[in-house]
DNA sequence: ACTGATACCGTTAACGTTAACAATAAGAAA
DNA sequence: TTTCTTATTGTTAACGTTAACGGTATCAGT
């Protein structure tokens, strides 16, 4: 059913066709309202392939996430395909469960659908290889992490800023040993949070051991909760005191949390805990989470309208944007 | 950047250059790997868009799924994720915020793109339109709902039997009067989940009038935690009497537990609350929720498998197939 | 009747790739 | 030497669509 079809079996030439179905000029109303008509008969679908391989335009962007059931990026998601809905976009998404290997399968795969641009949760430490495949031909936004030595636009969040807020506000509570536990080093969210961490506590001159900082061992999917809880026990195990804890993320926060219940230490009482993300669930778990609220959905948009500003602007221009999202403390009941 | 260029730096004729990246016989192997690296020199990436042109099939699914963001469909998702990755698919991926116009025009869309074929999450009562866009000639698997009157593949739980379950498991407990809260009832998932509960009450000769059946208004984003709270207020106000609620799912469940506690009811205790879908954070809520498992992830895993093998099956074959996935009772603390 | 403008429509080439087929050369078999 | 294989390569058409361009018919104005 193509529309050579279509102009057989209306009497005209396929050009015809072509003018009926995109609303252009140049022909008569009553022989595109019979063309209009035949097509809907026929069923005609237009093979947008076709089209695209003549204009070289998709209207396609390509999203490389790490874990699109994690309510934090399924946030962020909601964001964009808000915008992208409203842009006539379509989305191919991508789970990358954090490795690069993927992600740099993912790029090509994307490169070869020729999406117009991409949208990428960047996880590693260097893209010196994606760098190179995407070079300066396709738009690239980066969402949620900044990699300094790729030069390409970048939305995140204020993270030094949320790591502050969070511990500012332990030590404002009274807490006088607060440990904290966190993802891998390697990304700049983590940077931040902890040199946020740092800053606050340097700022009230407490002492601090980089062994009060705890790394979570990335194992299996899901494995935030139970990161925090292994860490909150090991913590108790090993006989360390402390009486706060700032926590990476909520997922982590909530794994500390359940740890705390289970040895009978007091949430908020004995040890106050903060999380970051504030993700819906936080309202719902008991004690209700004091966290840091970062702007998920709000992420999501403007990446796609950053992204969507670097395709529609034809000059090759060089100028590379960095947005900088507020974070907030959401004080509630753990802390 | 297109084989054409490859095939002049090269001083060979396009084809040949094709026959070097596709891995096709009938070349010599140095010509192949002369080629090969004139391409990877060039960088060049393959347009997918003629490929697809000439050999019709795209290997991209569609999926339309109603909140991403919910950690049921999210959960969904990630099943058939994996299931298109390891089949080097791709995946579009569409929410329709469970509104029928949206669903028409992405199904629309998709089939413009010639998708291989469609994942959807049917929200509505009918789906004539729908029906009608995609005749037969696009391969269609309908998940977690079932549609009588659409003849397509379709896999979804077993919901009677969950609903039936739940509800014995509180009559067990010793509940003499058990209110359902449930979704809109014009889905499969609902009235099946509302036919078990009514199942198990008949069975134990508990009288049962259509007024213990609370049905939710859908209001907005994230509603379903906000209507459970809503409806269980209402109860109360209206001084209804009941030591049993049975939660068409998780989220309502959620919200009833967090109306009760403000009331001063005891979870389990006073009221017995059971919820359904079993999403990761009914173990993290306080009480743990004693919740129906369904097969979430196997849902969209076998979901995409269902579609492949409709896709892979040159004949038209018109058996079609029902696949109904099996649902426990899991039991926790909040009854 | 002649010119020019306008409205409408058709022809053709092109997008990038692949497959069918044709063509060539080298070597084996007769 | 001639013929037949085999290996390797090139030519061409086609996938479905669109845009540039050319053509024809009609009508107003002179």
């Amino acid at each position: 059913m193509t529309i050579k079809d279509i102009a057989e079996k209306a009497g005209v030439s396929v050009n015809t066709v072509s003018r009926a179905l995109n609303d252009k000029p140049d022909i008569n109303p009553k022989t595109k309202e019979r063309i209009l008509k035949i097509a809907q008969e026929l069923g005609y679908v237009r093979n947008v392939y076709a089209t695209m391989l003549k204009s070289n335009v998709t209207s396609t962007i390509g999203v490389i996430v790490p874990d699109s059931s994690n309510p934090f990026f399924s946030e962020v998601f909601k964001g964009i395909d808000k915008a992208a809905r409203e842009n006539n976009y379509q989305i191919i998404i991508m789970n990358s469960e954090g490795v690069y290997e993927n992600e740099e399968k993912f790029i090509k795969t994307l490169l070869e659908r020729r999406v117009d641009g991409i949208l990428l949760f960047p996880m590693q430490k260097s893209y010196e290889d994606i760098k190179e495949l995407v070079r300066e031909r396709y738009p690239v936004v980066l969402v949620g992490r900044e990699i300094d030595s790729w030069n390409v636009d970048e939305i995140f969040s204020d993270e030094i800023k949320g790591g502050y807020l969070a511990t500012r506000y332990l030590l404002e509570k009274g807490c006088k040993k607060i440990k904290m536990i966190t993802d891998q080093l390697y990304n700049s969210a983590s940077f931040g949070r902890v040199n946020g961490f740092k800053k606050a506590l340097k700022e009230k001159n407490i002492d601090f051991s980089e062994a009060d900082i705890k790394i979570c061992d990335r194992i299996h999917e899901g494995y935030h909760v139970k990161a925090g809880y292994d860490k909150v026990l090991e913590m108790i195990e090993k006989k360390e005191k402390f009486d706060g804890i700032f926590c990476y993320n909520d997922l982590i926060a909530y794994g500390a949390i359940k740890a705390l219940k289970e040895k009978g230490i007091k949430v908020s009482e004995d040890v106050s805990v903060v999380g970051y993300d504030d993700i819906a669930f936080s309202q719902l778990i008991e004690p209700q989470l004091t966290t840091i609220r970062v702007k998920k959905f709000e992420m999501g948009y403007e990446a796609f309208d950053m992204l969507y500003k670097k395709i529609n602007t034809k000059k090759v221009d060089n100028t590379m944007v960095k947005k900088i999202l507020d974070v907030e403390l959401v004080i509630r009941k753990s802390a």
